[in-house]
DNA sequence: ATATAGGGTTTCAAATATAGAAACACAAAA
DNA sequence: TTTTGTGTTTCTATATTTGAAACCCTATAT
């Protein structure tokens, strides 16, 4: 492991999470020398990693780790190609439509369009939710063997965010068995009180899942309107089928 | 200047570069040993930059550099206060509407919304272009003084996109003056030919432009509309004041 | 005006982390 | 079976990195 290397990437994360800092500052963060912080950040914007400011003398991170990310969010190519059908979807629900794919054990939101009617909820592009705890997530995790979801979470403890949260591995199991069946997820405040989720899976040629379409709406919306409710799960299997159509999945 | 950081850096880019490469193609790229890339690429792997496919053996970028600059992004936070007014203008003229922010000498774009209409410019998201190139960039560089503008292209040669585009660094600077004069930048075919681009500034508090946002479309289409045109300008400059207005920008 | 404190930057010898050769494990191909 | 290609591990000479100290600024306090 190069312990440079790690340091190197230190600065760029701290720099990440406070937006802009001098020397100093990081030297005492990291508790290293700032003579050492000073070749290591120098070393950082020659790459174009990072950015000082000429009044404040303090660095920021610059551009370059967004470009070199939408790189490769693009090399997979999935925004792009859904992008069209959740604004199609969003008109024709004027809820608010997320497009997910799997990071680790995490969900990360690649791609969102916010329905002006909803309740913002704050998870924009590139945040992360354990993939347990969302709708999204449980319809990736539908799609893989019980034995991989059991060992993905063998050491993690759920966190409970609403008393509907999901609490145990075997609850989990039980409802990823459910969506299998139905072929999407719809859930009601387990992430968030008050917020319901459908989600549903996106496949490409090898059948497999490589990314998670959901809406989100307030619990109330559709209670005495199961007919709407219905309406709406159809139009998303049909943009699911649309979008893994473009990847090839067939049938 | 840490040469090993700069080998991990070289690691993530040629990633970046090539989607997915073993630890002897990247020994190769790079003239390095094996075990010293094999080091390197462990330690980005361990703090969850690179991961390694378990079947090829290869390793590729994770979305970790996608994530960190969302939130470098997201902190200027231009990309979410401006979507809402990217959406409704294009809606309102049914072309292609983009957002772009200053990186270096470069405009990057950070968010479009596409035209069904218009031909596909494949300008994505994170993808750059000299800042003299572009109407966006125009506009950015209009509100800095033509000494910093002749600093930053002095040693730059101009790049022939097209027949009309602007070759010199006096024939840019009386454009800039024409556009700090109109207030906006309307060019035709500079960049791509048949493609006409209009762009305003987006200014915050301290009266500087923190980006820019622009209308593509065909060069044609308003030829024999001025009115039109002056419709679509005039809507781009409100949508700018607005989207001012939101960073502080008063008056 | 002068001193002081706090930033960033540069230098350099001492400390040590790194590079690369070599060997190993494993797989696929000949 | 041998060969050839991967990825991985180990090891020591070597080159790189480290951190103290000194330096240069600028801002603040005396």
């Amino acid at each position: 492991m190069s312990r440079t290397v790690g340091k190197a990437l230190d600065i760029l994360e701290l720099l990440n999470e406070h937006g802009s800092l001098g020397v100093s500052n990081i030297s005492k963060e990291l508790e290293l020398d700032k003579s050492t912080i000073y070749r290591l950040v120098s070393t950082l914007r020659r790459r174009g990693y990072v950015d000082q400011d000429p009044e404040s003398k303090k660095y920021s991170n610059t551009f370059k780790l967004f470009q070199m990310g939408n790189i490769e969010i693009s090399r997979l190519g999935i925004r792009e190609v859904a992008h069209p059908f959740l604004e199609r979807l969003a008109e024709e629900t004027r809820e608010t439509i997320n497009l997910a794919v799997l990071a680790g054990k995490q969900v990360m939101y690649i791609d969102k369009i916010e329905s002006s009617k909803t309740v913002k909820v704050d998870l924009g592009i590139g945040r992360t939710l354990p993939a347990y705890a969302s709708s999204l997530g449980k319809v990736i995790l539908a799609n893989m063997s019980s034995e991989k979801v059991c060992k993905m979470h063998e050491m993690d403890t759920f966190t409970q965010f609403t008393p509907k949260s999901i609490m145990t591995i075997g609850d989990l199991l039980v409802k990823l068995e459910f969506v299998r069946q139905l072929g999407y997820c719809i859930e009601h405040e387990e992430l968030i009180p008050g917020l319901s989720c459908v989600a549903v899976p996106i496949k490409n040629h090898e059948r497999k899942v490589i990314a998670a379409v959901s809406i989100a709406f307030p619990t109330y919306r559709y209670k005495d309107n199961k007919k709407e409710l219905e309406n709406i799960i159809e139009r998303l299997l049909l943009a699911s089928k649309h979008i893994s159509h473009k990847f090839g999945f067939l049938e």
